[in-house]
DNA sequence: GTCAAAATCACCCGAAAGTATGACTGAATT
DNA sequence: AATTCAGTCATACTTTCGGGTGATTTTGAC
């Protein structure tokens, strides 16, 4: 959440400074001052995207799993995002490559690993795997 | 290899000084006596129990297993003691855990596993579990 | 007895995984 | 307003994995 708040300083300052070449640029050639233009309007885009992907609903982010038993996940307490990420271990993905999958970082990925082996009476993702499956959610 | 002998020499110079306290011990009461000599059958027993150990033929290690499909096995040119370290990989064991339960070090499972990984064209353990199932070995 | 494959082990090193702790947010509940 | 929970992320630290290399020993077949 710091770098969020990082980002949008970057690009607030990048789009001032854009602004305020265009007003110089009134000075020069109507080309300089159309690519100025041009620069700011692509900023207030990337702006929206960021806007977009940070602020939308997290549901959007949720793998469309049918969810197999969800009483069972429920008795044992594993959140969905939990799951999305035991299913991902299954298919045999490293941390790295969850985190890029799912759109989040490492860290967090390995907040969710730890707190499913925790859940799954399990010391390794490869028992986590096989506790999944001896649960019947896998 | 070097460990086997070490151990050898050591319990060979143990029986020694037993026998050696043996004969001194004639000089002495008949409860020494008989000390000595139960500390050597015992040394012996040990030497006994370790020759066993270690020159038993190897497939007394192998695990039992009613290999599903030697045939893939063989197009994979997954030996047999590669296949045992697979099965404890997808049961959820350490490299540790497995080198304990197989008599052998964990630098050999460590070797067996890499090659396994080659084999099964994975960069993971849990990816080597999951090519495994998809190969119908596991 | 020679040869090849299998199995064993060691050492080094970097990458990945996992632990522990603390913190912040958004959404739902009370 | 306060609480709870899921989800997110970070930092620091320890352990485990995995790659690369080289080596010895066993075993079985030829």
């Amino acid at each position: 959440m710091k770098n969020i708040i990082l980002r949008f300083g970057i690009l607030a300052i990048l789009l001032l400074i854009l602004l305020e070449l265009g007003k110089y640029s009134l000075l020069y050639s109507d080309w300089e001052q159309e690519f100025i233009i041009v620069l700011s309007a692509l900023g207030l885009v990337a702006f929206g995207f960021i806007l977009k992907g940070h602020f939308s609903s997290r549901k959007d982010l949720l793998q469309n799993h049918k969810i197999p038993h969800p009483e069972k996940l429920e008795l044992l307490k594993i959140s969905p995002r939990e799951y999305d990420v035991l299913i991902k271990i299954a298919e045999g993905y490293s941390n790295q490559e969850i985190a890029d999958q799912l759109f989040v970082s490492e860290n967090t990925i390995k907040t969710h690993v730890s707190n499913l082996l925790g859940k799954l009476n399990a010391k390794r993702r490869t028992e986590a795997v096989k506790q999944g499956k001896a649960y019947g959610i896998l």
